[in-house]
DNA sequence: TGCCAGGCCCTCTTTAGGGCCTT
């Protein structure tokens, strides 16, 4: 019964953080992230953190994270395992998902915690949905698709409820122009493999 | 000292280079 909603349910999630590359030391600051059920967003998870060191001036303008901000917030490694508590098992959607896959994959190997769920990313697919697009930037593709949002950009909670928009939307045109009833992760993850010039007739056999 | 991401995707491609995305 818990395999059944986990494969029904997703975790939508976007981290802000110190800068592009774990790799180079960079950390999270911030984690946002809402569980979608059924099309609608049943639970939220935000939490700031501090990852023990000063943020540039280019993130503080960038995120509106300061460090005064930071520093009370709790460390990375507490928050990270409140979220792993809550993540369980569930499948994951990130706009541009190999950036935050490395972000969480990074902070959860810190306290040798892991997750068993796999990621889908809103970027790839929305590339070859939305193959005429002036570009595929969130913002950009929320207006595009009149996705409701409170005007906040750039933290995490307020990029995850519009990534889950975004994800919601290209569900809707998954049924409206092509027919398919119920598409589902795994068709997701699929379509964000598929050459461009393939996704037409892919999701016509999908029908 | 000086450097510094990584993966996708297109094209003037594949013995490569550069733009797009994420912070």
């Amino acid at each position: 019964m818990l395999q059944t909603v986990s494969a029904r349910s997703v975790v939508v999630l976007d981290f802000e953080t110190t800068g592009l590359s774990p790799n180079q030391g960079d950390r999270a600051i911030e984690i946002g992230a809402v569980r979608l059920l059924n099309g609608q967003v049943v639970d939220r998870f935000q939490q700031l953190m501090n990852p023990g060191r000063r943020v540039s001036g280019f993130i503080e303008n960038f995120t509106g994270i300061s460090n005064e901000m930071l520093r009370d917030a709790p460390p990375c490694e507490a928050v990270m395992a409140q979220f792993a508590d809550w993540l369980g098992d569930h499948n994951l959607v990130a706009h541009n998902a190999s950036f935050d896959q490395r972000f969480l994959d990074a902070e959860l190997s810190r306290i040798g915690r892991g997750y068993g769920g796999q990621f889908a990313c809103s970027l790839l697919i929305a590339r070859r949905l939305y193959q005429d697009a002036p570009n595929h930037k969130l913002g950009s593709l929320v207006a595009m698709k009149n996705i409701q949002h409170d005007g906040v950009f750039h933290r995490a909670l307020a990029d995850s409820e519009m990534t889950a928009g975004l994800w919601l939307a290209m569900l809707a045109d998954l049924q409206r122009t092509y027919g398919i009833d119920t598409p589902d992760f795994a068709l997701m993850q699929t379509l964000a493999k598929k050459p461009k010039s393939a996704v037409a007739a892919y999701l016509q056999k999908q029908r």
